[in-house]
Order: structure tokens, then C-alpha cells, then sequence
DNA sequence: AGAAAGCGTGACCATGTAGTCATGTTTTTC
DNA sequence: GAAAAACATGACTACATGGTCACGCTTTCT
């Protein structure tokens, strides 16, 4: 019964750098100490990227954190911006993964109603990606909009395909008359907007509304501003 | 008629730090200089701000920028957030007065057509403020929801106004029963996360349409999403 | 006019930070 | 079991940055 014990793939952060010659044996010593130390890094790095920002957090504040010496960040990551796009790799996979999903759940569907299907699962599973890891979407919200620089780099490539994803997935609806006859583009990116302003106030504790009728209000908002009659 | 030929009041940048005991007579040699060094560094700043973060801009690079001595910089500023509050201060400045003005307009409404007046002409007030200095709402928009810290304190602080200015507003239309059944707070916030993301891309450039058409989309689609029908 | 305050400059100092490395220990591989 | 590679550590280097200051010049004020 191991495999109920393990936590799920997506929460396992990957690992940033690795030796050349002997990574040594899968599950061994050397994987496992991997796996520990990576997690530590990014579990002390994404407080302090939350309080104090991402560039401004330095390397000896995160290994402190972590209660490793500074040479151990270099060995696990080439850079702080390394570090980062470990951080956001299971919420990345999670986020391509619901895209997708929908993506395809869309290709295949055959009415309207297979088709509000798909968004709503879509729905779910970004849910499901967010309650995942809270925090890391805090600081995704935090740092989506900086410049395209250093260690804010994975962010930004995120926030790309979020747009991006969000633009296709409004297109093809729009395509089965299914919204209102506005640009997609801007149909899309101020949906995104909208739940993400939410999504931010929810996470810094600023609405006084249980979350399940904050995205009941959101969706129903949404439905009737974008939709079709 | 030298009135023609003044900068209109909102563009001037306040002063940041005064000489103790000759601070100059208003229109003299100092006050003239005052003004000119702080909207050299100033002016030099945003650009610097907006393409490698403000936390990472120094002021090394900003009193290069501006062609003038570090030494000077600290005469003209306490530090970097005393300038970025120099920065807002005509931006935060006229968004004070469109929201008070359109809280005076609603406060003064008889029917439902004077109070979407109010909400038209703050359109209309808030699109001058952008238009004003774009460059500004750019880094508004970049670093507003980074932590409330050092240098990013003035923008958070401009933040939480828009944020409370644009739910106290929302409550006033709901009061007025102009608005669906769903709680102000969320409302105006995914009004106001909607608004920053179409606005975000269209200063990126990202946006393939003309400002027009598509703050004609965006009202229409807000209109629809928000409005009792 | 002359004393006092403000201004402009850039060298300078103290501090903090990214990244390296020599050393001793543990794991892998054969 | 022994050689090679990986690992953990923290002192160390090289450099960048915030902020100061002494000095010479300009403006203000009386």
C-alpha cells in the first residue's frame, strides 16, 4: 500500500540541478536527500519571496531558513531563478494539465451542454491546482506582472501561458457562438483578470465571504457579462 | 498668459525633502531648480523602474540616468520611496478627485440616468488621469501587489484606495438597487481585476485593437455582468 | 556687501551579497 | 574494499550598493 503514502506527483518538486556522473540509484540515498533538500530550499525560499519580495530575498536568508550552508543551494540549483521554476513546476504541470483537458474535453464535445461541461470542469481542476499550494499562487498574483528579468523569468512564462490558454479556450467557445459577439481577447484577459483580483483579495484574507459563494457570485457574474442569451 | 503655458498643476511633481531655513522665494533660483532636479530624477527613474523592477533600480543608476551627482539625489529625496511617492503624487492626486468627485455626483443623483452619469464621467476622469502619464499606471500596474515594503509602500498605499474607492462606489450603486444581488466587494473587485488586466495588455501593446473598441467591449461586458437589468 | 544657508560633486566608507573552494565525510560503482 | 564521485560546510573573495562628507560654488537674506 505505499503507493497511498506517497505524496501525489504533482506536489513533488522536481530536481533543479544533478550530477553528471553517479545521480546514484533511484529511491537511493542520494534521491532521497535530493528530493529532502530541494523541498527544503523552495519551503524556506517561498515565505520569504511572499514578505519580503523575490528579488530582494537573497541566498544566505534562504538557506538560513532551510538550515543548510550556502554551498548546499548551490549544488541543488545553478541560481535563484533555477529555484523558482522548480517552486512553480507542480502548479505549472497542474495548470498545462487542466489546459489541456479542457482543450480536448472541447475538440470532442458535441453540444452546448457538453461544452459548459468542460469549462466547469476546467473550473474544478484550476481549483484543485490553487488549493494545492496556496502560496505559491500568492506569490504568482505578487510577481506576475514584474519585469520579464532573473528570477522572475518562470513566473512570467507562466503568466504567458495562462493568457495564452485562456485566450484559446474563450476562441473556441467563442467559435460555437457560445459568448457574446466581443473580441476574445478581451473577453479572455478580463475574465483572468477579474478572478485573479479575487483570488488575491481571498488569499490576503480581505473578503469576508466563505469561498464557495465568492465563486458562486464570480461565476454567475461572469456567465451572464460573457455568455451568449 | 503665462497660465497657457504651465504645465497643468496635476503633472508637476511635488517636492520630496525642503531646505530647512532658506527653502528660496516661490518662482526664484532654488524653487526653479528644485523643481527641474526632481522631475529630472524622477523622469529618469520610471523607465529604469519599469525595466528592471523598483526594488532592484539603484540610485546609482538613477542619478546616472538623470545626469547628476549621487550626492544629489539625497539632497532632493530621503531615499527611493520618497521619491516613488513623488512619482504617484500627481496620479494619486487626480484619482482622489474622481472618486470624490463621483461620490459628490452620486451622493447628489434624483434618478437612475444622473447616477450612470456619475459613473460615466468617472470613466472619463480616470481614462485623463492614465492618459496623463501612462508610464505611471505601467508601474502601477507591475509592482501593486508586491509586499508593502521599502520603496513599494506609496504604490500599496495608492492600491488600497483604489481598492476601497471602487467598493465604496459599488455599495452607493447597490444601494441604489442599480446593480445584481451580489456583494459589493466582489463586484467592484473583479470590476477593478478586470479593468488592470485589459489595461496591463493594452500598455504592453498587447492588445491587436484600437482603445476605443475595446473600452467599448469592456463596458458593454461589465455592463451586462453587473447591472440589475 | 557679507555672512549664512543651500547646492553640486564624486571620492569614500561600511555593509551586504553572489558565488567559489578547500576540507572532511558519505555514497556509489566496480 | 577501494577508487571516484557526490555531498555538506562555512570561510573567503570580489564586487556592488546605500549613504556620507569635505570642498568649492551659488543663492538668499539682512
Amino acid at each position: 500500500m505505499f503507493f497511498f503514502t506517497e505524496t501525489p506527483l504533482s506536489r513533488r518538486y522536481p530536481p533543479g540541478k544533478l550530477p553528471e556522473q553517479r545521480p546514484g540509484p533511484a529511491g537511493g540515498a542520494r534521491a532521497r536527500n535530493r528530493q529532502q533538500r530541494t523541498a527544503a530550499l523552495c519551503d524556506a525560499a517561498l515565505p520569504l519571496f511572499l514578505s519580503r519580495g523575490l528579488e530582494t530575498t537573497t541566498v544566505d536568508a534562504i538557506t538560513q531558513g532551510a538550515g543548510v550552508a550556502k554551498g548546499s543551494f548551490y549544488r541543488y540549483f545553478e541560481d535563484k531563478e533555477q529555484l523558482v521554476a522548480t517552486l512553480f513546476a507542480p502548479f505549472a504541470e497542474a495548470l498545462d494539465a487542466a489546459l489541456d483537458g479542457c482543450a480536448e474535453a472541447i475538440e470532442a464535445a458535441e453540444g452546448p451542454a457538453a461544452l459548459f461541461g468542460a469549462y466547469e470542469a476546467l473550473a474544478g481542476d484550476l481549483a484543485a491546482a490553487f488549493t494545492l499550494n496556496p502560496e505559491v499562487v500568492r506569490l504568482y498574483l505578487q510577481e506576475h506582472r514584474g519585469p520579464d528579468e532573473g528570477a522572475r523569468r518562470p513566473i512570467r512564462t507562466l503568466a504567458s501561458r495562462v493568457r495564452e490558454g485562456a485566450i484559446s479556450l474563450t476562441e473556441a467557445a467563442h467559435a460555437r457562438a457560445l459568448l457574446r459577439p466581443l473580441p476574445p481577447a478581451v473577453t479572455a484577459l478580463a475574465v483572468v483578470g477579474a478572478v485573479e483580483a479575487i483570488l488575491a483579495a481571498a488569499l490576503e484574507g480581505e473578503l469576508a465571504f466563505d469561498p464557495p459563494s465568492v465563486i458562486q457570485s464570480l461565476v454567475d457574474m461572469m456567465l451572464k457579462g460573457v455568455a451568449a442569451d
